[in-house]
DNA sequence: CTGAAAGCGCTTACAG
DNA sequence: CTGAAAGCGCTTACAG
């Protein structure tokens, strides 16, 4: 790749010359950027980025850091931080950790020593984050897809969804409704306590089984989950994602049960899952696509903020989910 | 963050003795780098990458760019590609095409004036490359899970999967197999040919339906599909992807039909999926961690390579799948 | 409108 | 073992 100072040569001009034309200064004589112009087509010149951020200290380098992206939600978020970055001609360095504190801090020092301009982060650990804080004192730094006290986040509201999930199942009629999930989820939440406002029971009883029972798929959880809609009338069943949703399903039918005659199910995150299983499932959609486009936005915003060294808000926004309804339910 | 230069008068060292402690030079008096180290860590200084980048003429950067995430295939290879960049002290940075030319083109510029080491890429439109060519020659580049003449490339053998499903169905004594996928994919040439060698027919009565009318789904084209099943005594299909085959099973269940008593359904990429489906669906497993890391390990090999202007070998690597027998075979 | 010069934050011969 | 100086490829006052 040729540099600036060879295409200047070339054109008989001054490398300063070559400079503004690439950069679309109005004070260059129009027969003299032509001609440049000229060259820089001819060998395909591509002015070195790092050079340039080098001297103007800006990378238009956003740093990404997820877990991981064999859950398709976090391809999704990925999708529309990449291109809503893009859009703002910021380009992505991305970085996995596998769920590894370690790497997680890694990482980040990584991208801070590339000069990243911002981090985007899904945090593996929520309960170590002390290299978060550090860094977001020396560099704008948003929490994608999670809630986190102290920090510009961009999440779903968890809570509402449990509330209108709730909600839903009882304007259909059912009265006794499981729940499939983890007891200190936000899902559950606002889940028990739409139930409770209906003057409907909620208790140990309707907590059907743990996630990973149903996920391992043993006879004795199947036998367990069964035994459990069954003595409690249960007609209706709220599951923490949709691939727990697709085997309650699964489990259902070979047992005889219909689906949503005998017992409706509600999965979680609205992914592809949800038009292959049979009957196509109901479930919440995350606004993915919103979540990544958000977090680059109130990135960028913190990023030239900085700069104007303006107040110190906290953007922390939760999203509405959405359900969506399908013949499961 | 602070510079080299002011580690270096905190230290009251020259620039060049920092330089040399954070490059780990043997030549430094071990209490001098102590001192040296004693500042770096207590100003927590991260060398500026792009300087150093910008000497060294190397980024260790490596340019990806993928058409889209939405197909969980492509999350696992670029997971597997991230984690063996990184093997090698390599970043990523990420560039998404949505299935635009116009896009990729821009994307690659974008990279080459990033200045990156060099570009794994899965193209677009295997059609229009002539950017891509062109790139070549200046950067050291590899396609991914795609096989291109003339270029470096891992994929999965397509050709040799047909003709692993065609045996193995053939063994299980299925005579009459139908196909829904393109006709001008190696997945059919493989399978079209070990079919034909085992004596058995197969002729437009096979190849049921196009993918994309079973995507649309609709009952004109569900007619379609049963009674060629029908009329052909059709016992085994082959299709294109998992996506479609779960399609196809429900199709025939509700149709009345037995999967796989009546019908054997056999899918491709072996995602999440497979296990999702009621009976789990039998499928290909791409080799999809070994794409990633493969093609890794050549575009480095190529780029160490480049320095020591060595011979010009094209690798050219097909990858063997894997069928991944389940219940609907 | 144009060019010479300084400087961004590093590395690396070179001389000592 | 150490430092001063040049240079990587840009941008940007500054002077004209």
């Amino acid at each position: 790749m040729k540099t600036m100072k060879e295409i200047a040569k070339m054109a008989g001009v001054s490398q300063s010359t070559v400079s503004r034309v690439i950069n679309n200064n109005p004070n260059v004589n129009p027969e003299i950027k032509r001609k440049v112009l000229e060259y820089i087509r001819k060998y395909n010149y591509q002015p070195n980025r790092m050079a340039r951020s080098l001297v103007k200290n800006k990378s238009f380098l956003i740093g990404i850091v997820l877990p991981e992206l064999t859950n398709p939600y976090f391809p999704e978020i990925l999708e529309s931080l990449e291109e809503e970055a893009n859009y703002y001609h910021y380009n992505i360095v991305l970085s996995i950790t596998y769920g590894s504190l370690q790497r997680e801090k890694e990482q980040i020092e990584m991208l801070l020593s590339r000069r990243v301009d911002g981090l985007i982060i899904n945090p593996t650990d929520l309960s170590h984050v002390e290299h978060i804080t550090k860094i977001k004192s020396i560099l704008p730094t948003v929490i994608c897809a999670q809630d986190l006290d102290g920090f510009d986040y961009v999440t779903v509201d968890h809570y509402l969804a449990g509330k209108i999930v709730a909600k839903y199942l009882i304007n259909k009629g059912h009265i006794n409704i499981g729940y499939i999930g983890y007891l200190k989820d936000k899902k559950l939440k606002g889940f028990y306590e739409e139930i409770i406002a209906n003057n409907l029971n909620f208790n140990e009883d309707n907590y059907l089984v743990a996630p990973e029972e149903i996920s391992d798929f043993t006879k004795s959880s199947e036998k367990k989950l069964l035994t459990k809609i069954i003595d409690n009338n249960i007609t209706a069943v709220y599951t923490i994602n949709d691939i727990i949703a697709t085997k309650v399903i699964n489990i259902l039918i070979k047992n005889k049960m219909k689906v949503p005659d005998d017992v409706a199910v509600v999965g979680f995150d609205n992914t592809i899952i949800c038009n292959l299983t049979n009957p196509p499932l109901t479930s919440v959609a995350q606004p993915t696509r919103e979540i990544g486009r958000k977090s680059v936005d109130i990135l960028i915003k913190k990023i030239e903020k900085t700069n104007a060294h303006t107040e110190y808000n906290l953007d922390q926004i939760f999203l509405p989910p959405r359900l969506v309804i399908r013949k499961s339910t």
